[in-house]
DNA sequence: AATGAATGAGGTTTCATTCAT
DNA sequence: TATGAATGAAACCTCATTCAT
């Protein structure tokens, strides 16, 4: 049996390391996923995972403000700099690629936004923030009728997640971005 | 001395106050409580829990069957018996119900609906079926358009099960009704 | 392997099976013992233990309750209903009891009253207040001098229970019991 | 760019800075004090720890050995080489100077003496062999009467280091400076 | 049918000590 | 000499489930 010998790794990369056997394993099996399946999957000691996680539910935050972080990132909202925008494009665009996003990662998702945890320690509802942004946004651009951004955004997040849901779990991508759009363009159309 | 012996009662009721019991605390504490929790508050031992359900799941299941029955008992459909059915109104009398149904079990639809254990035993989709039967018999009816019943249905109740939570976590529920029958009518409209 | 088949008992009695057990290893091995150690030697699981008492410390507490109340069953101080009680007498005789009883359990009495325990869950002072009593009780017969009975009791419980340490230590008893009751009698003599 | 390496102190100071972080945080938290804790007192690094005491128990060793040596230091013993020597005065001022030293370290005191290390690393009876000589040079100068020097030294010390801890715990210093003479002469008289 | 004592695998967390750099 | 990331055994504790009574 060859000892896996200790590999000294930079804090950051190491940190690393462990977050992402997380992700691979929570991607796999959802909310069943355990500490002692992460440091097995990263290859490192159990105290090495409390070295740079205080708690099982830190790292889950971590994983949550990394994905969030990530999805901005990839989908940045458009700015009015390079002329006029066409918000209902945006929107449109935004929850496709909030599908794909979500999709390909069903299990993080059940695990960090639709279980236990998600109870435990509640997120500031920064998808749904960003949505009314979008609706305000278009609102003032004339391109969306007179409804209540703030809830609205809120039951639009709703669809949009539940979308997301319903496509990895096996639904027709096709139909369910098209029924999804038929909603949001209906309900905001001026 | 003999025991007490605790034969009060027939199968069905002994059953049903286990099922009362865990009601009560689910409501109260959502998915933190516990087998012995729940023998507490029924009175019975805790082998007896297990005498009438194989496990904790099980228990949850039934509460779960017991939750949609109620609901569907509580606000049937209607039929065209009695003369044409004004289906924008009842879709919207149904969402209104169910936001003040659920949001007034909120407890119980975290532990039953938003937990590891939805995701441990799917449901099939009886609410979703529901609203897409709704959906249909309005197209049928021409009061609504051209939607696609099925992922439409499935987005329409997420929105609604989002209002019913808004609205349990103390949302303004004149604005969350307001905004979801905006986003209703306008999406089911011809 | 003989599967050592699950004994159902009474709870006093398991929970005196789970107490005595621990009094022989933590006699034994002194404060080195551990929750694990002690349900080996009671022959229970694991939960079983937890079960009776909360925490390592509630046994621990419960071991020193038993200890105290134990001692002062089996050397009860004396009353004036039988006619005067020769105060220095008792003081000798409740002294080499002390030393006895203690250093027969020298390793429980570390690890109760002279370890990192001892210094978490703090005693109330039940033996120096038992020995205050007899002071007080001997001055006002006339028998002890006047000296201050709080501090003092407390100076000689110290030296008391020191007796005992160093005879379960080896120390010659017959010495040490001499040298205290010439500390006790000179300290107190009128 | 080459490490900032902490090649400032010379062996002997940096071990005597690590040694005297390892008392400040004694004093303060007693025995819950851990090596993490010492390191980031003394600012080094914790491998640098292990290179100057090869455990935990040997820093503490180190510790207790310093406090023997700075108390005998401090309050050394008189010789008779100026003259004759007030032998109950000696022990009435070597007292008063132990409670004082003492009680002003209480949590060193705790955690070395009265914890599962004091336990694990029994002490050679240093202080009661300093008490045993006192008694003795006493007895031959006819100040004290003829109690058995070793045990009664043992036991004095035992009450000596209780009002010790009395005062660091609050009790009144007077009250218990007074009844520790009254013993201590009482018990030495001639 | 009913009880409740007992189980034990499973979980998180701690921390003295090691060792690659 | 110094570092600090890494280790892993060991500790405490939980709780769904079992089973002798």
């Amino acid at each position: 049996m060859p000892k896996p010998l200790r590999r000294r790794l930079a804090p950051e990369a190491r940190r690393r390391e462990i977050v992402e056997a997380a992700e691979r394993l929570l991607q796999a099996h959802g909310s069943r996923v355990r500490v002692e399946d992460v440091v097995r999957e990263a290859g490192v000691a159990k105290g090495t995972f409390f070295l740079y996680f205080p708690s099982w539910d830190d790292l889950l935050e971590t994983l949550r403000d990394r994905l969030v972080a990530e999805f901005d990132t990839l989908y940045p909202l458009p700015t009015e700099v390079d002329g006029p925008v066409d918000w209902p494009a945006v929107i449109d665009a935004q929850a496709a690629a909030f599908i794909d996003f979500a999709s390909a990662r069903a299990g993080i998702g059940q695990a960090l936004f639709h279980s236990d945890f998600a109870e435990r320690r509640p997120l500031a509802d920064h998808a749904i923030v960003r949505l009314a942004a979008i609706v305000r946004a278009g609102q003032e651009a004339q391109a969306f009728g007179p409804v209540d951004p703030g809830p609205t955004a809120r039951l639009l997040y709703a669809a949009i997640d539940e979308a997301a849901h319903a496509v990895a779990a096996g639904a027709d991508r096709a139909a369910m971005v098209a029924a999804l759009q038929t909603l949001l363009r209906r309900t905001l159309a001026p």
